[in-house]
DNA sequence: AACATGGGTTCCAAAAGAGAACCTGTCAAG
DNA sequence: CTTGACAGGTTCTCTTTTGGAACCCATGTT
């Protein structure tokens, strides 16, 4: 299978990794979160070959996660911006970021903290249920095919994961 | 930079990504996380070239996030579980399918409904602060070095993201 | 003896990545 | 009016990683 055959695919969490499934491109994202705009930022603190920057900024304003806009002209100038898609990403991103506090950080402690501006705490996220408000983990998560499922969608949850 | 290079970052998000931070290892995880346990299943359902799909298992298991564990003797059976640190990356799969449900969704629905055991209910889990329990998206949040931080983690947060 | 099963490993060709050099407008300095 | 700097790319070659198929091996079954 290939990387673009991903998108095809009748799941969620495929088609979303067609888009931000790739090591440089999710940390292109993070500089993004941390207030990167630019070409030579992202080179600079990223040590990415140019040609794979431009193409993942390409690949990310394309999905329209990301937004180009000319911040000066004569000489023209253009910067990368998230857009609303771009930023709904934080929960992934946080998601994945606590789970590397957890389970990889260093003796020194957390190389970045996070400040809730509602309460002004150091903070995590939690998830919790939509409907309830509950807390949830993976064993507190049955699933059942939706409305979009197939014959490729199952078989799901012969067992408990 | 290297992708092992990425372990070394002083970056929970690079250090979570030299483990998880790659097309076929999210999507060796889903199926995990939908209960298969198997090479060949991995194999059938996913497309997967076999040496490339070893890999990853091997991979996922050093880093702790799977347990092979021996099914049967004679002749010697073994499958791939999810550890506690495996389950632990429920928040992260569960952010990038949601993601994916909002953004890349087919016309006919979602694929995959979640339901929350506790209450029953079809849910989507929500990110709310650990500390005063509000809603939290990318606006509501900032970002400041933390005790673990260095020259390299920083410049942060030079404007709004 | 022949074939099936589960879980791999090996081989080759194709694709993607790393690193460095080069290109294009525009402006500023000498 | 030539030289250099800056931002943002593109092109080049070389190495690493995939995709796809074939092969291996210990058991068990027909």
């Amino acid at each position: 299978m290939r990387w673009e055959d991903l998108e095809s695919e009748n799941c969620s969490l495929a088609r979303a990794l067609s888009v931000v499934g790739d090591r440089w491109t999710l940390m292109v994202l993070r500089e993004c979160f941390l207030g990167q705009r630019r070409f030579e930022e992202f080179e600079a603190r990223l040590g990415i070959a140019r040609h794979v920057l431009a193409d993942r900024l390409k690949k990310l304003t394309d999905a329209g996660v990301l937004s180009k806009n000319v911040y000066r002209e004569r000489p023209r100038r253009e910067e990368y911006r998230l857009t609303e898609k771009g930023l709904d990403l934080h929960a992934a991103m946080l998601a994945l970021i606590q789970w590397g506090d957890k389970y990889m950080a260093g003796e020194q402690g957390l190389p970045i903290e996070r400040v809730h501006k509602g309460c002004g705490h150091v903070m995590e996220a939690l998830p919790v249920c939509s409907e309830c408000g509950e807390p949830v983990t993976a064993r507190d998560v049955t699933v059942r095919p939706g409305p979009g499922a197939n014959k490729d969608t199952l078989p799901l949850q012969r067992r408990n994961a």
